[in-house]
DNA sequence: ATAAATTTTCAATTATTTTTGAAATTTTAA
DNA sequence: TTAAAATTTCAAAAATAATTGAAAATTTAT
């Protein structure tokens, strides 16, 4: 395989993977460009390497801005402005988890929250809402809890010992 | 809050999160249902409650059972299926990171190995493909052992440490 | 074997999401 | 300040995905 295949591939793959994460297949395609490029590279750039139309680019880049994994990189002597991804996985996993839980999983928390302390009426279809929305609940909870310590990088010897372990 | 109020925001929440895990509004829609029903529903309980068509349940229903977290239940006496999910929580979650996992992270990293085994012809896109799409690769194995072994229930002493640790 | 009940399938429709492209806005250099 | 360059916005168009509903297939009881 040559770097041309190699290159369509992983961005194919990764833009198919995008509604994965939640993000459209411009934006995932978009990433992958910037995540394989040595340099930053320009709105034209990118319009010209995907194949997708200036309106489509810019909004995308704004996606990607705002969920903190790409850069306006400013290119001296250039007017134009050019863009890079976050080349580190480590802070691309954490990044991207840090914003899932703020966008997703908080906001289902909080109705979790809210559907499992209705007033109990007795009634059997109650009790099971209750039950199982609290025990969804705690799940939620706990997972949210553990997803924003590592993200925080609150790594201790004994998570390291347990990534070191597992591996 | 009332039961009617509680359990159509559950409904409408879970629905909505769907996408996230990359099912449809009517099919989360129908798992968030079943969730919380203390006895097995039948296709027209399902339509009726959630006002949705024939079709579109019964195409769901089989999509909810491919993933492993709705089960037929037949009731003696009756003629109709009736349909029940999986009630537990932590089997129910098992169970997800199992399919997303045969379904998305494997293939992912299937790409991400070809990719990264190409031929380095020197140039600095190629180094750079190379070296990003082995971080990658790196990253999605790690994560798909760390999630297989927790879905395996292979949990030792440091892993419930762990566990218990970060709650 | 028959026919009623039930479920599945799938072409057509409807709804949703994404993309375009050109006008409006903003930025930059002189 | 001006005007060219660059970027953003957003209504309309295109593409994609979900849903319907009725015909076909299957299951069940007699």
């Amino acid at each position: 395989m040559e770097y041309k295949e190699a290159k369509d591939k992983f961005i194919g793959t990764w833009g198919a993977l995008g509604s994965l994460w939640g993000i459209n297949k411009a934006m995932a395609q978009i990433h992958a460009l910037l995540f394989i490029s040595p340099n930053p590279l320009s709105m034209e750039d990118i319009m010209e390497e995907l194949e997708i139309s200036r309106g489509n680019t810019s909004m995308n880049l704004r996606g990607l801005m705002d969920w903190g994994i790409v850069y306006k990189v400013n290119i001296p002597g250039e007017r134009k402005e050019f863009f890079s991804s976050e080349k580190d996985v480590t802070e691309l996993s954490r990044q991207i988890a840090k914003e899932r839980s703020r966008r997703e999983l908080q906001p289902t928390i909080k109705v979790l929250k809210e559907v499992s302390s209705i007033k109990d009426d007795g009634s059997e279809k109650t009790k099971e809402l209750i039950k199982q929305t609290k025990a969804m609940h705690e799940l939620a909870d706990t997972a949210d809890t553990m997803m924003n310590r590592i993200v925080n990088q609150e790594q201790n010897w004994i998570t390291k010992t347990l990534v070191k372990f597992l591996k």
